[in-house]
DNA sequence: TAATGGATGTTCT
DNA sequence: GAACATCCATTAT
């Protein structure tokens, strides 16, 4: 499979994040492949979403959200975890897509064991799983995706159903069907099933 | 199976 | 000082 052009990710976020599940997320360390299929994504903007990074206009920690689209935004949470985004939106406009989850499918033992002895099954169904799984950190902010061999993103062909819902754990915005997930898919994050995607 | 609270850094009020 | 794009262990049902 290809790796993503840069028009892909130059785009209208929720069309963005929406074509993201199916397609197979690839970081590779020291030649070895970890790779998973994406199953379960969200979409934030800029202006206008109450509930993006990017809200209150640019920061140090956001600036990336305002830079040329397809590359990484990776940042710190909650004190403990990383979270794995991929810039969307023409230059100027703010954007990313939040990888919330994947399907492990190339170095699953490696991402296992990245992940550490608790992990009682969970891989990489949750943003910081799946940047714990994958080796994922601060160093990658910026990284771009489009021509980086270290992490990109490969075009898929599996399409199953995918369903909408609100985003999880924001308490703005919660208007906006934003979240996309794999329907048939067991390596989602959680929440229940609450719509077919339309057009967002 | 569901609800609760702790760990812990960055950003904003 | 509070909130937060989270995860995990513990407690209650």
């Amino acid at each position: 499979m290809e790796q993503l052009p840069r028009s892909f990710f130059e785009r209208y976020t929720p069309y963005v994040a929406k074509d993201l599940i199916g397609c197979r997320l690839v970081r590779v360390i020291d030649d070895v492949r970890l790779a998973g299929i994406i199953v379960e994504t969200e979409a934030y903007r800029g202006r206008g979403d109450p509930a993006s990074h990017a809200f209150r206009g640019r920061t140090k920690r956001n600036e990336v959200m305002f830079g040329e689209a397809g590359h990484a935004y990776v940042y710190f949470t909650m004190g403990m975890h990383y979270c794995l985004n991929v810039t969307t939106e023409r230059p100027g406009e703010a954007g990313a897509a939040l990888l919330r989850a994947v399907e492990p499918v190339e170095g699953a033992d490696e991402m296992a064991l990245n992940r550490g002895p608790r992990r009682g099954g969970h891989i990489a169904d949750g943003p910081g799983r799946l940047t714990e799984a994958m080796d994922i950190d601060g160093r990658l902010n910026g990284e771009d995706l489009v021509t980086s061999p270290a992490l990109f993103i490969e075009g898929g062909s599996r399409q199953g159903r995918i369903m909408t819902s609100a985003r999880v754990g924001v308490s703005r915005g919660t208007e906006r069907r934003w979240r996309f997930f794999a329907a048939e898919s067991r390596f989602v994050s959680k929440g229940r099933p609450s719509s077919t995607a339309q057009n967002p």
